[in-house]
DNA sequence: GGAAGAAACTTGTATATACAAGTCCGTTTG
DNA sequence: CAAACGGACTTGTATATACAAGTTTCTTCC
């Protein structure tokens, strides 16, 4: 199968740095150089070299010329799904317990995290996740009931939270953080976890709409459950 | 500051879709409405669309038209940096401590995943990370000597092995698992940990030239850090 | 020998035009 | 009514050309 010109000098870029021939910080043929080594218009190589650099492989400066970039060797990027869409994934049953899902008054440190004033009301919801019966998830989060007002009339056995916010908030920030945790011992019982097992935490805010939408932590049973991937 | 013409017009996208006036799945305006609209060139137009679409915030099918992709909500990616870099960039002191540098036999389960035969050699390093003295990383890291022949004759208090590895072996692929793990009692002791505490663990397996390259456990005190970050 | 200026080289953005290839819709035919 | 075909519309890739703006190199002058 014959790759589109533009495809050509990438993979051409890529295999000269993937064998070492170009280093970090050595200087790559210019757009010129390679117009005439590959005998195409100067707008296909260009469109090659600004994706390379989209891609972090490359990096460029207006009238220096097109250099490797430094590895990104000491970052590594995870994705971490959501918990249904792993499950699915797994070709595995996914399962959602409701275990609390109510309006209530939010104390002051979470008002904070929310964007909300003190003594403010927001959604909240718990719930367990199982992957073929067994559980796999504590959900306990927060929603901000301005971005999603109908939050709790959702039957979130059928359709995640995430799914939900989906559809009814656009997202357009996160920060998130992971953490080592030990448990408390109802979240402890629920996930089935052994005495002295450690959670896996991943901790999420989200804003829509120019607002906090949600705060969510998520618990994860360590024996059980790690966060892996590769790229 | 007047933007780009591509700027521009990526831009008022994204504010449509971030106002929920487009939705998943909405079709987007074709190149040729955008040219008309914005009286630019449809290569312009197609340059803002195409970014848009690497950037996960489109999605275009050839002959049918571009459309508001699904949001990626429910995954959440998680940057990593090296204990170095990311010291540096909270402006604090990183020092390491060389605990072991040798190369010794690895043992069968080692040896598969380094990609070596049984009874192989492998260059073995043990490194204690420190933030202004305080412990913070355990790096335990197994290389192959294929790969980086010279790795025991460096000095891994004034490099670090990642950016050693990062000079000598340019990265093809990474594996990552990130757990929360119990740590044996000389990794606590080592990391300053009170009893019980749980250990936040990146393992990583990463290839180059091909081959598996090396194989890192990288232990964080679970009270004292976290991988955070936002996007 | 150093400074200043010009020339050459480089990337950034843009255009009109063209052909290839895929999808969708409306019309015609059986 | 269904299938097939053609036209219209859409994205995919590419070109030669142009001007703007930044960096580097070379030449000239003091």
């Amino acid at each position: 199968m014959n790759l589109p010109a533009y495809r050509q000098i990438k993979d051409f870029i890529q295999r000269h740095i993937s064998a070492g021939h170009w280093r970090e910080g050595d200087r790559v043929p210019s757009e010129h150089a390679l117009t005439r080594e590959f005998g195409v218009s100067r707008m296909t190589v260009n469109r090659a070299l600004r994706e390379l650099t989209a891609e972090h492989v490359l990096t460029r400066v207006k009238g220096a010329g097109t250099y490797v970039a430094r590895p990104r060797y000491e970052s590594t990027l995870v994705e971490i799904k959501s918990i249904a869409a792993e499950i699915a994934g797994r070709g595995h049953e996914h399962a959602s317990d409701v275990l609390a899902l109510d309006r209530c008054q939010v104390h002051p440190a979470l008002a904070v995290e929310l964007g909300l004033r003190r003594g403010a009301q927001a959604f909240h919801s718990l719930l367990l996740h199982r992957e073929k019966g067994m559980p796999i998830q504590v959900e306990d989060r927060w929603v901000n009931p301005a971005i999603a007002p109908e939050y709790d009339l959702q039957d979130f056995r059928r359709i995640t939270p995430n799914e939900y916010l989906m559809r009814v908030a656009p997202l357009q920030k996160v920060e998130y953080r992971i953490e080592a945790q030990v448990p408390n011992a109802i979240t402890r019982r629920r996930l089935a976890m052994a005495a002295g097992e450690p959670c896996l935490l991943l901790h999420r805010r989200t804003w829509s709409q120019g607002r906090v939408a949600s705060v969510v932590d998520l618990w994860h049973p360590g024996q059980r459950y790690q966060f892996t991937g590769h790229f």
